[in-house]
RNA sequence: GGGCGCGUAGCUCAGUUGGUUAGAGCACCUCGUUUACACCGAGGGGGUCCGGGGUUCGAGUCCCUGUGCGCCCACCA
């Protein structure tokens, strides 16, 4: 029994492989690879072999959480890679009987698609413009990119969306279709879709109702150029170079004292609102509880102690601001300092007045006339200005000269960036819906531990990630093309929105726009006035769609029966570098609503490298493009490629890969040609060769067979590819060759027991092969399918769909296969006649004789033992080998199963072997 | 600074729980065209399994240590 009869696979019965011949001729001598993969793609398409069949039960359907490509991205060579693993999978799990949940996404909604809608179309989105019907958009020219780009209204904007990504994922369905994937076209989804939309507010409805989510406004992450809210899982760390500036405080109370701090954000000195150093600090002791008085502006902040403050660092000293980063957050709300936030969404310096609160200053005219010379300024020309500033000894706030006590000092530090953005991301106090992730760390550990990743130690990234966990996740983001949050807030009578008591949407009412629907109970008319409502603006962060992509495909919130049927999924595929964000959001959502995982086994697939090991990427212009290299070698050998890779391996570029999959795909058509012409009659399978061979092919079946239900699929591969090459094609294929045809030496008539199981046998063998090849050159084995075993199916059961004569159908090759044939009398039949083959054709090569010389006289040593082995075997090794008179000899000395040449007699010339 | 992975033939990679003389393909060299296949066949050369130490009858495999590379995370005055 096969493994995958043990672990709740469907056995079946395999094919009889009593399959009639036949004539190579109709073939041709070499087959076109693209005409066969559109004809079979489109027969697959067309019978619906893919399908999922809602009548079978959860217990023998395989449910796949497909990742939805960005579909705003560029084709991508891993791409290729991990959609070919997942699938080659899935199509191992419908041979086994399984029934396939294979669902298709695209994951359009988001920040890549406005950006490539803006860069191609040459637009901006502007929610003041007025919308203008019927507007389209065309690429745009270098000359129109040279002008300002258009401002457009948001609806605009969005159908402009909708217009572009058609185009995209219709690129993106050309290479799933050319490379075989076997989803399920019928069940396509955009992450954009209404239906989308809905499943993604329920969710967020459900997640208020469970009080998961909050809204608050409080210092985030904030891109400056997309003006955008970040989520800690979309932040990159980068090195960039900087410099300490060394700026001399004055302290309160104290003419003679004098602080230095060093900063690497001089122009974030207006917003400076404390001084902190380490209780511990003997240099700075004595201040704390005083007022340090920062120059330029003299604004007194308060000088406390803080355990966070590193003695070691700058100067030991430093200076709170609103915000430099994370830790002056904490500070600012354990100390309940001012917020003095004086960059704007859009990067530049705000106007804002020291006489006034929270602002504060001795000179208050002094104060406004140098923050005169920054406001309006961005973060990077303020700093140049304020540095300028602070050279003035009149800017001292000690009287001492300078207040930059020497030059900056240029270093390199790592800056946190939006992973999409090009300048540093601020801290910025916005409000923003949060979703509660800290306080159920423990939990989400614990659900990442039930899922089996494959490798398993991408379970140690998930859990890395979720315990450095420091923020609860920010949901909203201030961008257009997107899932609306579905939410408004009531007035009051000044028109100020109450954001403590939202107004969510009713599940019924989803999906909603709130900025053009109506609460239940509202009118159009209330919207923006006193006493009335507003619709939140905001959109949900991409990730709070694509984390929910299991409950999308099970209809979750509309479809009971459905959701029970499909949720959570049997596997995730994806690549390691989302584990973070979509594999946690996904564990998060399903556990948040459920308390369940999404998925039973997360498949995580390595990055294609580029030949250096690097990694491929649009700014190195390493990247490359799948289609041009599958029209070189087939689609075939490019999931040759792929599969060729075990799961979580970076795999560096290697076209000779591609090259090798070529190469066995012709072999295949070759040997497939040749086994199905061979004309003789079917017999039972009672030589011993053959018998020999069928228990190495039966072994193969059982490893192949462990590996596949381990997610080993390229250890599988490496394993059958290997036996077609040594023991199949080059070996049994030649063994067999004479006694299939009856052309036995001294024979007169041709055996049919003889003949007959020789052919048997080779059909079975191909047959095995071709299905234990079929998950991984699905095209090829359809081909060679087709020719004659698929007939059979059709001739077993004439009213079975179409579909059921596809190999991708077939049974997986199983015990059934070998049902009848007899364990050989020595195991090692077969391996005794490759080798004795092999030394005869090493005499040859050594007597540099062509294979076919015939050999008229030999004489073979081996010990007792083998030679009665090959006794077994002895006329089809010297019909292969071309061998008309043939001695042996007992030797003593020689290992089980090795042969040597004594003597070796060629037909018309001859050598002596020793 | 913490974590994970990797280091095996010129190249790309296998090598299960320790067990014959460490493998494959490509590349290289020699030979061979008889119809399944020149998108071929036969044969051959090529390795200090990153270094050092240890456990063991026995280590590519296990332990310690060093080193190089890649990735993830953290710090970031």
């Amino acid at each position: 029994m096969s493994q995958s009869e043990k672990t709740g696979g469907v056995a079946r019965p395999a094919p009889r492989a009593q399959v009639r011949a036949i004539d190579p001729s109709k073939l041709p001598k070499h087959f076109d690879a693209d005409e066969i993969s559109a004809r079979w793609d489109r027969f697959w398409q067309d019978e619906g072999v893919y399908h999922y069949d809602e009548s079978r039960g959860r217990s023998e359907t395989f449910v796949v959480d497909t990742p939805p490509p960005t579909a705003s991205g560029s084709l991508h060579i891993g791409h290729v890679f991990s959609y070919t693993q997942a699938d080659v999978v899935v199509r191992y799990k419908r041979m086994t009987g399984m029934n396939i949940f294979y669902p298709m996404g695209w994951d359009d909604n988001g920040l890549p698609t406005e950006r490539r809608v803006q860069n191609y179309y040459h637009i901006r989105c502007d929610p003041n413009t007025p919308y203008e019907a019927g507007l389209r958009f065309e690429q745009a020219s270098a000359d129109t990119r040279k002008k300002p780009a258009r401002l457009v209204s948001r609806p605009n904007f969005i159908e402009a969306c909708f217009d572009l990504i058609k185009e995209d994922e219709q690129a993106f369905s050309v290479l799933w279709h050319r490379l075989g994937v076997s989803v399920d076209w019928r069940h396509e989804y955009q992450t954009i879709d209404a239906r989308c939309r809905r499943v993604s507010q329920f969710s967020f409805l459900d997640l208020w109702q469970k009080g998961h989510v909050y809204t608050s406004d409080a210092p985030t992450m904030w891109d400056v150029d997309f003006q955008c809210a970040v989520a800690q899982a979309e932040v990159e760390d980068r090195q960039v170079p900087s410099a300490f500036h060394q700026l001399e405080f004055a302290v309160e109370g104290e003419p003679a004292a004098r602080i230095v701090i060093a900063t690497t954000r001089p122009e974030l000195l207006p917003a400076c609102v404390g001084v902190t150093a380490h209780p511990d600090d003997e240099r700075y002791k004595s201040f704390f509880g005083k007022r340090a008085v920062s120059p330029l502006f003299r604004a007194p902040v308060p000088i406390f102690p803080s355990e966070l403050a590193d003695p070691e660092k700058g100067t030991g000293i430093l200076m709170v601001c609103t915000f430099g980063d994370q830790t002056d957050v904490q500070w600012w709300r354990t100390e309940g300092l001012a917020l003095r936030q004086i960059i704007g969404n859009e990067g530049r310096l705000r106007p804002v007045d020291f006489g006034k609160a929270p602002f504060a200053s001795l000179d208050v005219p002094r104060a406004n006339a140098a923050y005169a010379e920054i406001a309006g300024k961005n973060v990077k020309q303020a700093q140049a200005r304020i540095v300028e500033l602070l050279r003035d000894p009149s800017a001292s706030a000690t009287g001492n000269g300078a207040p930059l006590v020497r030059e900056p000092e240029p270093i390199q530090h790592s800056v946190k960036f939006f992973e999409k953005g090009d300048r540093p991301l601020e801290l910025l106090t916005t409000r923003q819906w949060f979703c509660r992730l800290l306080d159920r760390k423990a939990d989400l550990i614990a659900k990442g531990e039930e899922v089996e990743w494959h490798p398993a130690h991408m379970r140690t990234r998930f859990r890395d990630w979720t315990e450095n966990l420091a923020i609860d996740w920010c949901l909203s983001r201030q961008r257009y093309f997107g899932v609306p949050i579905p939410v408004w807030y009531p007035l009051d009578a000044n028109g100020r929105p109450d954001y403590d008591h939202p107004i969510v949407a009713a599940a019924e009412a989803l999906p909603v726009d709130p900025t053009t629907d109506v609460p239940k109970g509202h009118s159009e008319a209330q919207r923006g006035k006193p006493g009335g409502f507003v619709g939140d603006p905001d959109i949900f962060d991409t990730w709070f769609t694509s984390s929910l992509t299991p409950q999308i495909s099970s209809h979750w919130g509309t479809d009971a029966e459905r959701h029970a049927r499909l949720f959570p999924a049997d596997v995730r595929p994806q690549g390691h570098d989302i584990i973070r964000t979509w594999a946690f959001y996904t564990i998060a959502k399903a556990m948040l609503h459920e308390d369940e995982i999404p998925w039973r086994h997360a498949l995580i697939s390595g990055w294609i490298l580029d030949p250096e090991r690097k990694k491929m990427s649009k700014s190195k212009g390493n990247v490359m493009t799948p289609l041009p290299l599958i029209e070189t070698y087939t689609a075939d050998a490019a999931r040759y490629w792929a599969a060729s890779a075990r799961l979580g391996a970076d795999t560096a570029f290697d076209e000779n890969v591609w090259k090798i999959g070529k190469r066995l795909v012709t072999k295949l058509f070759n040997a497939a040609k040749f086994v199905l012409s061979q004309p003789g009659e079917i017999a039972p399978i009672t030589n011993e060769l053959d018998r020999a061979f069928a228990l190495q092919l039966r072994n193969l079946v059982g490893n192949a067979t462990r590996n596949f239900d381990a997610y080993q699929y390229a250890h599988a591969l490496q394993e059958t590819e290997t036996f077609f090459w040594t023991r199949f094609t080059d070996t049994y294929l030649e063994l067999t060759k004479a006694r299939a045809r009856g052309e036995v030496a001294g024979a007169s008539a041709v055996d049919p027991a003889a003949s007959g199981s020789a052919v048997a046998a080779l059909r079975l063998g191909l047959s095995v092969l071709v299905r234990l090849f079929a998950p991984i050159l699905p095209f090829i084995t359809e081909e060679i399918w087709s020719w004659a075993y698929s007939q059979e199916a059709a001739e077993l059961d004439p009213s079975a769909p179409a579909a059921q004569r596809s190999v991708h159908r077939a049974a997986w090759p199983n015990s059934s296969d070998f049902q009848g044939i007899e364990a050989p009398a020595h195991a090692e039949s077969f391996d005794v006649a490759i080798a004795a083959l092999a030394a005869i054709n090493k005499a040859k090569a050594d007597g540099a004789v062509s294979m076919g010389r015939e050999v008229v006289a030999l004489t073979l040593r081996a010990t007792a033992p083998t030679l009665e082995i090959f006794a077994g075997v002895r006329s089809d090794v010297l019909a292969a080998a071309r061998v008309s008179g043939c001695e042996v000899e007992a030797t003593a000395g020689f290992g089980a199963g090795e042969f040597a040449i004594k003597a070796i007699e060629f037909a018309e010339r001859s050598i002596e072997g020793a």
